[in-house]
DNA sequence: CCCGTGATTTAT
DNA sequence: TAAATCACGGGG
């Protein structure tokens, strides 16, 4: 059996768990099956001070509940009407900060991920980017909360490589949040670096 | 590059 | 009420 990380790994400020997730594996069990990826792409979201982040000022809404509750769970919402993101929540219960799943490098289950996805497209294709990889593993409203640690639809293996190298992590800021004035600048996506499976270079 | 998509939150 | 949003796919 494949070791899950711990409570405590998640118990960490979003930037070392962002950075400590590349390349550790994200399973889905969907009908007693696996599907699986490596993860080559993350963003940390540092809560109350964090204007890009969905708690930022203190928000408490029905939709970021899971975000206010214990590192380790999962925290899916819902966007533009038409899309789900996963996040995984980080720190303790009351620090309402986290890390956006944005890619995976998908290593099980790539026939059912490919019928989750609508369109035809190249593997490379199939998780680069934070809805992309909820189609492909079917994550939406229902696993909001879910624990990653001891749950056994969602949860986090730790890979053999246990992490990557400083030095094939590229940091840049993060995604979609231009509206986030000193925010946006910031250095809080990472990525491996010249990785086929990220949502854009 | 722009556009349609359209749930949820926040501002007006 | 209305605008804005942690995207994506498809068409110029």
């Amino acid at each position: 059996m494949h070791a899950r990380l711990t409570r405590e790994f998640f118990r960490r400020d979003p930037v070392a768990v962002a950075r400590a997730l590349l390349g550790q594996r994200l399973v889905r069990v969907l009908h007693g099956q696996r599907l699986a990826g490596l993860i080559v792409e993350t963003e940390a979201y540092l809560g109350i001070p964090d204007k890009a982040a969905h708690t930022y000022n203190g928000r408490r809404t029905p939709r970021n509940a899971s975000m206010w509750g214990d590192g380790g769970h999962a925290y899916v919402y819902f966007t533009y009407g038409l899309h789900h993101c996963c996040n995984v929540v980080c720190g303790r219960a009351e620090e309402p900060v986290a890390v956006l799943l944005r890619a995976l490098e998908p290593t099980e289950g790539l026939d059912v991920m490919r019928r989750h996805r609508k369109a035809h497209m190249p593997d490379t294709n199939l998780c680069s980017g934070p809805a992309k990889l909820a189609q492909a593993l079917a994550i939406d409203r229902k696993l909001d909360g879910a624990d990653l640690v001891a749950g056994d639809t969602l949860f986090l293996e730790r890979t053999r490589s246990r992490c990557v190298a400083a030095s094939r992590i590229v940091a840049s800021p993060r995604i979609g949040v231009d509206y986030a004035g000193e925010w946006a600048a910031r250095p809080l996506r990472f990525h491996l670096r010249d990785h086929p499976h990220i949502s854009r270079a």
